[in-house]
DNA sequence: TTAATAACCTACTAAGCCGATAGGTTTATA
DNA sequence: TATAAACCTATCGGCTTAGTAGGTTATTAA
């Protein structure tokens, strides 16, 4: 299951890449038209500048913006990001890899092999989707 | 990411079904050799009892059967037991359905949208894999 | 008939995470 | 100079996870 976190980051995320003009937005809309609290928004928002999907200004008229084209944005580093590891299980996992302790030999072992299946097909969804696509 | 519940659940389950015949397993040999704490894995078993998957005798002798044939058991099925939805979101879980409070039409939602391809690609990858598979 | 065995059941707990909330600081604009 | 909005830190209640502890019931073997 995907943490609110994550889903409110994606929909705060589409609702920009919907825009037209490039202009930033304010965390207060972004929460009201997406049913948000905004505390909670705006801690994820900066989450998101801080790993480089958005640009911020300060000041009246500020807010936040996209800083690359939605069509280069795809969902697996976005999900990354926000939420962690696609994978099921840490083991199968490609960017948060990590040992099972019970598991002596991966190789053999059974829910290994499906949990990488799982997670590959995962994946092709996922990496051949944009932000653009969402919006 | 899969409860350790689950994984544990799974392992026992293959476990069984690599055995030739339907003799009892007892919850300490299982945990001995799938390194699972005896208490923790003990609820797992009773569980997967309660829920039709395995087959118990008490006493000396006694232990766990699989009840049905490794190839009649659909890793969704077990899964669904152990874990709850395998869907990545509650409104987009066939077994575990849940409106999103902040979500005011599914239909023009994008994460939705996109969360249903990521739930059928998977449930196609589990729904075609049997505990016969990983035994 | 008794002792041993193993499932069954109930209750508890420590730790961690989730989804916020509160309140103050910094920076840019009018 | 006042206002606006991002930025930052800290805290919190509630829930889940991964167990642990300890006793009860049913079956088997001596």
């Amino acid at each position: 299951m995907l943490s609110k976190k994550t889903k409110y980051g994606i929909k705060a995320l589409a609702h920009l890449a919907k825009r037209t003009d490039k202009s930033p937005v304010q965390t207060a809309e972004i929460a009201r038209s997406e049913n948000i609290s905004p505390k909670f928004l705006e801690s994820i928002l900066l989450n998101l500048r801080k790993s480089g999907f958005l640009g911020a200004k300060k000041g009246k008229g500020g807010g936040y913006y996209l800083i690359k084209d939605p069509k280069e944005i795809q969902m697996t580093t976005v999900i990354r990001v926000l939420e962690g590891p696609i994978a099921m299980l840490p083991c199968v996992s490609l960017n948060y890899y990590e040992k099972c302790e019970d598991c002596p030999d991966e190789l053999t072992c059974s829910v290994h092999k499906l949990m990488i299946q799982v997670r590959d097909s995962t994946l092709k969804v996922l990496s051949e989707k944009t932000l653009a696509d969402l919006a």
